[in-house]
DNA sequence: CAAGATTGAGCGATCAATCTTC
DNA sequence: GAAGATTGATCGCTCAATCTTG
């Protein structure tokens, strides 16, 4: 059975490093602007905005670390952090008592806020305003063709 | 002056999470493969590849870490793990001589090159796949008008 | 004095082992 | 035994300081 050999200049490599590239750039910039502006890291920010944007603002440890591709030691750890800062308070499940659910408090709801309103600046140079609004549809479809099951 | 409060629910903010959160899961996915069938890194993969493609096979170390957005320090102990595992080289740069030229070994291209087989396996099968050549164009439309100066 | 590379210190992640609760 | 959370060990990164060369 004939194997080819692997082409390293495969053009295929070059759609996902795209991907990557504009998306690692975006992340350095957005996160600059956070830390200066905002005081917070990105990581800290994508935390409060899924707790705040949770149903009922609090989320169990384990689920907030999957949401954002954490092992469950780092989850603990980032609610650790946030906790000490006084962003975030750990909170008993009363249905489960091997769940710990995360929600802001004041002062973490006040950071979020603010730091959503350097955030949406950002958002707003960098990424919506570059395209029409017809064009981010179709950035958001394609990329919903994308998304991987895992 | 009046100023709105911003909106934790911003749909601005969900263009960005959906490229945020496709490339996060690609990478999971693709450095899992790397790992377990090629056994090396996504990290090593890409510095590795980026040597490979480039016009004389070799680049300065700083060119590979900005490329690759890490700090200095950062760039200098990848090249030294890439190092002691026998998959690059540094090299004297004849016209500058603070310059380090980081060069594939025999084994680095084979390790490359071997890696590559098994990613392009998952290229195709979660992203190139998935959309047609007419999708993969648009797709590095939007992202080109998307990518950052910095 | 600027630029490329390196080093030490510290941080934030993973992995694997452990504890508690289901 | 499985699942949620935590802990200790370690790894790889950043930051700031330093060395060498231009």
């Amino acid at each position: 059975m004939a194997t080819v050999t692997p082409n390293i200049a495969d053009e295929r490599i070059d759609h996902y490093s795209r991907l990557v590239e504009t998306q690692r750039r975006l992340h350095a910039i957005f996160g600059r602007t956070l830390r200066d502006r905002a005081g917070i890291s990105p990581v800290w920010y994508e935390a409060m905005l899924r707790i705040g944007r949770s149903p009922e603002e609090h989320l169990p440890i384990t689920e907030l670390g999957e949401a954002m591709q954490l092992s469950s030691g780092g989850a603990t750890r980032l609610v650790d952090r946030l906790e000490e800062t006084g962003y975030v308070e750990r909170t008993a499940c009363p249905e489960d008592r091997r769940v710990w659910w995360v929600t802001l408090t004041d002062r973490g709801r006040e950071a979020l806020v603010e730091a959503t309103g350097v955030h949406l600046e950002d958002l707003e140079e960098h990424l919506t305003s570059r395209l029409s609004a017809d064009e981010l549809d179709m950035l958001a479809g394609l990329l919903r063709r994308i998304r991987p099951e895992a």
